[in-house]
DNA sequence: AGGCGGTGGTTCACATGTCAACCAACGGCT
DNA sequence: AGCCGTTGGTTGACATGTGAACCACCGCCT
């Protein structure tokens, strides 16, 4: 592995769009559903996965895998939010370790009114500009990347073709 | 506007799996950097648009419009970067007010060798992954989604079409 | 029973990003 | 020259993310 295969033309191209369309995305979502709502993009998540948990609980661990986060991210994160009544944490009872997040009656209301508006922002930024064909593409790429990631973070350094 | 409309099964699939790609990619990325090269995602950027430019020196200003970056950010990360000594503040002669920008020799050292390597990782986690007709999709995608955000920040609110 | 590695969670110190306030210099205008 | 709105940049207070250390409890094993 002597030389370096740079991108050529087409793949910068493809690359940065790639790049700057997250970007550019994040930041209009995540500012929409602060000035709005005095949600952040993270409180939405939390939120929306708790509202869709049976009685709107979860315990950390499970919040945590489903939202691929940091245990003490979650837990600082958790934190705030029940400073700001969007959440309780409460003991859990076949547990003795363990607690058990719960979505308060403010953090429904709030979700409530945040996941229209949000989503119509997500339709107006991208999805409504797809194609069927484009939106089959993106999955496709997406799937695609997330199989590799997980190949890659597991330790397998992927086949060198020139080998 | 009385009535939301969600996201269909093709539409949320196509939705989550690129917000996922999105969350993995950045995170992959950045923490090859970080264990290889010691830099961070951020640190890359900054070091790569100053090693373009002639000399290696920038005005903050033009270097916060390259990265798209708020000017207390860069102000802050730049004073971060000048102590580990990957650039340097020199007063700007033509404008009093002003600064510039220069890489030090660390820093170009630095960036010479974890560009090589940035550039394989962004092919083996996706680049490399892609026909040309997905590549082509993503920048046609990525482009449209850039040019709608623009138009949405100006103010521009769209058309409804049920109007 | 009692030892013990693994798990669920919190906490601390620190890196990074954001917003608003601030300051000095610029440059156009009279 | 002198005023004044704008621009380039820094700063401080604060919100958020990360990694390591820590703690209590679980559950298995003998």
């Amino acid at each position: 592995m002597t030389e370096v295969r740079w991108l050529d033309e087409r793949e910068q191209r493809a690359w940065r769009s790639l790049m700057v369309m997250q970007d550019g995305l994040s930041e209009f979502l995540d500012r929409q559903l602060r000035t709005r709502c005095g949600l952040s993009d993270a409180d939405y998540q939390v939120l929306a996965h708790l509202s869709e948990a049976p009685d709107g609980r979860l315990r950390p661990f499970a919040l945590g895998g489903l939202l691929r986060w940091e245990k003490s991210r979650l837990s600082q994160h958790l934190g705030r939010m029940e400073k700001r009544d969007l959440v309780v944490r409460e003991r859990c009872l076949t547990d003795q370790r363990g607690s058990v997040v719960v979505i308060t009656g403010r953090g429904r209301e709030l979700i409530e009114v945040a996941a229209p508006q949000h989503v119509a922002d997500v339709r107006s930024a991208i999805i409504d500009l797809l194609t069927p064909a484009e939106m089959r593409t993106l999955e496709a790429v997406g799937d695609k990347v997330r199989a590799r990631l997980e190949q890659l973070e597991s330790g397998n350094p992927g086949i060198d073709p020139t080998e």
